[in-house]
DNA sequence: GTCGTTATTGACTAATTGGTCAAATAGATT
DNA sequence: AATCTATTTGACCAATTAGTCAATAACGAC
């Protein structure tokens, strides 16, 4: 990561406002879309400011994505902390995914978008994901073909959940059930046993997050 | 369908000049971010044509869109028409996606972004993939869980499938080789057989696109 | 309080951009 | 060839927009 620089509070306080309000914005439309000035406007601070803590417009969607992406990865790398059994760790990283998706929809949203239409490159679950499934498929707890093709199969679903998630809005009861269902069929998928995998899922009750 | 207004030839060649324009210019950026001028100028033909086929640009990129979507809906329900078993047909339009792909790499970018980060809506797989799965639920081919969550399931490994392919652009023996392992966890994961999946995955030799 | 540093401000400019329209042109019909 | 219609053309306009900068204000150290 970047040396985090040492900030003035003045300093700090401006940049989240900006942040917060480009936020907001990119729910709802693609950067390109958005002028500074409507930035400005709704952080509530001036034009300047905005090129005093941002190069240009493309940097400031860059610093809003990494901060979601981050926001995630902590969730997951924090859920899955005691957690050693390499398949329960996948389940949980999708777990939080789901979840993140269903109680922050709007931040959910722009993580999406601004992954683009990229599976591979900087995905927030990537990072412990790959080692998670070679350790597994290590142990012969998932089937062969997901040491190569596992993580693009994970990361496809997990997506396509986060997807479906932000634009049904399901009631807690129908999440809960799509959730155990994709779970199912992922793990299935992976080599995970029926039973183990109908486990798996039945005990994933939607995460708190903090 | 929009019934297809017949139009004069000197028209015709510069509407399709135009949206040949927008695709070359949609690989790179998204339609926000791509003035009109670059269109027309990449096009050759004047600014006030593109209004004369276009009410605005949103138009244009929808008219782009629909486009694409068309043309791999078209190529699925081509490979599947003489096909009855479901399981079959669902592996087919993955087969036919990723074919796709790995062809028409631009087209498939343009497509890829113009769903934006939609799954269910209107997907050009979406349409025959619905019944299939009901119908293999039906006859005891899938697990029962794939009733409800196999559509979303098996368009995420789609999408994930065809951005990986234009992302990495394989040789034709590793796209062979990814193609047939996702084969086997998504098949597997909907409730087929192992062997059966296996085979099928085997079968599946690079579809050719006309 | 005074001074020096740092961040904010918003008026300003230059460039871009979406969209219009009257004139020009190509094609068809007679 | 003459006439009529459909289409193209590109100069033009009004509005928007990215980015600048000198003046101003906030803050901290002493």
């Amino acid at each position: 990561m970047a040396s985090q620089t040492e900030l003035s509070p003045r300093s700090a306080r401006t940049r989240a406002a900006l942040i917060a309000a480009g936020f907001e914005l990119l729910v709802e439309r693609p950067i390109d879309a958005i002028p500074i000035d409507d930035v400005v406007a709704k952080a509530g601070v001036a034009k300047g400011s905005f090129f005093n803590h941002f190069a240009d417009k493309q940097a400031f969607a860059n610093a809003i994505a990494t901060e979601v992406r981050l926001e995630v990865e902590t969730l997951v790398t924090r859920a899955n902390a005691g957690i050693e059994d390499p398949v329960e760790r996948i389940a949980g990283g999708m777990r939080i995914a789901a979840t993140f998706a269903l109680t922050q929809p709007k931040r959910t949203a722009v993580l999406l978008r601004s992954q683009g239409s990229s599976t591979a490159r900087r995905h927030p679950l990537n990072s412990g994901l790959r080692v998670d499934i070679e350790a597994a498929v290590e142990q012969g707890l998932l089937r062969h073909e997901a040491r190569e093709s596992g993580l693009l199969y994970w990361l496809g679903l997990c997506q396509a959940v986060m997807t479906n998630i932000i634009e049904v809005k399901p009631s807690k009861e129908a999440f809960r059930k799509r959730l155990a269902e994709i779970l199912i069929l992922g793990l299935t998928g992976l080599g995970v046993p029926e039973a183990r995998a109908a486990q798996i899922a039945k005990d994933m009750a939607p995460a708190k997050l903090s």
